[in-house]
DNA sequence: AATAGATGTAAGAGACGTTAACATAATTTT
DNA sequence: AAAATTATGTTAACGTCTCTTACATCTATT
């Protein structure tokens, strides 16, 4: 997650062209994103914001749908990694693993509010596309994989599935009602810390 | 100013140029919104299937934000009545009655996905909206009042509340997940209701 | 009937996504 | 090293979108 680039004239080597469009656009698109909100951003202005041309964006992806896959790839993936890391100081089966997870997941949503709605928004078009598809496995499996680590049944058994995807769903759900300020709205208040522990207990108590 | 023009659908009365622009805009936003995606709509094109310019709406309208809140207005209620409905013939305080709420509220965002992701995508954008506030007050309380009833506390109690708020993170997750074809893709399988029993029976039980 | 307000149109500004035609830098081939 | 090729930019332009302005017309009120 901490990959940002400071300064866009270090990462441009000015050699070639301009040496780093790709990347470039794709880390002005998530800043856009966060800043303008996930609908409200162009590939125009993420384009003036390397410094290049508006069709520049156009030899490098072929339109805004592959571009805006590309950064939510970039996201899974960089999710999937930060999952990961912090279950690790956890052992395994612990059931504080399974919250520290589920905060990670909350805490993606919080800080990248913008980055996750365009995740299960871009869904919509998406729908079949194998890499995202992957990435989503991957996540869910991490899920699965620490779900039947505690309960001490198989990674493959449909009860780890749907313990897993029963966490999930209210994970996911209050991640969502999160960000859109529902959750402050109806006055709830009590710790996250608490509703997690509470929730792993009821799903996998 | 009031703007409910009472009754709107007496039909269009074809004496004014139009007669029933607004809801007739309305009604074509809906429609586009479940047919292209909630993203990739435009208000010209509502203009167009309406039979009016493009600058007609603005008429009506102070823009496009303020047309799909009015759309998300009219959603949210019918959502409101909607659940209220499903849950007349079930005893008050019976499990009953809150799995049906449960299951209006999936069957909604899986018969009206786009419209779906609008409400929740807005809230971008309207965060701070007493209107849209208000509507998902509406909705939220008809939960908590179902959940008091069935746990046999006060409706004002903060762990009416908090079971609901539990309730809802489920079924608005498993919601987001069924419309973004997750829970097909991970492979869970095990029939809807079984599973809204079995969030419903952990969140209360 | 006169007037004012409501509701439509046409024309157009400004932004965006995207493509096409063209220019030059970098790489590969000869 | 020169030539050919490929990669990566630019400018100009098209069609579409949101929204505004100027104007026309319909309806209701006085």
């Amino acid at each position: 997650m901490n990959e940002e680039r400071a300064s866009v004239e270090i990462a441009a080597k000015a050699g070639y062209h301009h040496g780093d469009l790709r990347s470039q656009l794709l880390a002005a698109v998530r800043q856009l994103i966060e800043e303008k909100g996930s609908e409200n951003f162009s590939i125009a202005e993420a384009a003036r914001k390397a410094g290049v041309s508006s069709a520049a964006p156009y030899r490098h992806f072929n339109g805004k749908p592959e571009i805006l896959k590309a950064v939510v790839t970039q996201a899974m993936e960089a999710k999937a990694v930060e999952m990961r890391r912090v279950m690790e100081p956890y052992p395994e089966g612990s059931i504080e693993r399974i919250n520290a997870l589920g905060k990670c997941y909350i805490d993606f949503a919080r800080q990248h509010p913008g980055m996750f709605r365009l995740i299960f928004g871009i869904t919509e078009s998406h729908e079949d596309d194998e890499i995202l598809s992957k990435k989503g496995e991957q996540v869910f499996g991490i899920v699965v994989e620490a779900v039947a680590k505690t309960l001490g049944i198989s990674t493959d058994s449909p009860e780890a599935k749907k313990r897993a995807y029963l966490l999930w769903t209210m994970v996911h759900g209050h991640s969502w009602l999160t960000i859109d300020g529902k959750a402050r709205k109806q006055g709830i208040e009590f710790p996250e810390d608490q509703l997690l522990a509470e929730i792993s207990q009821r799903v996998l108590g």
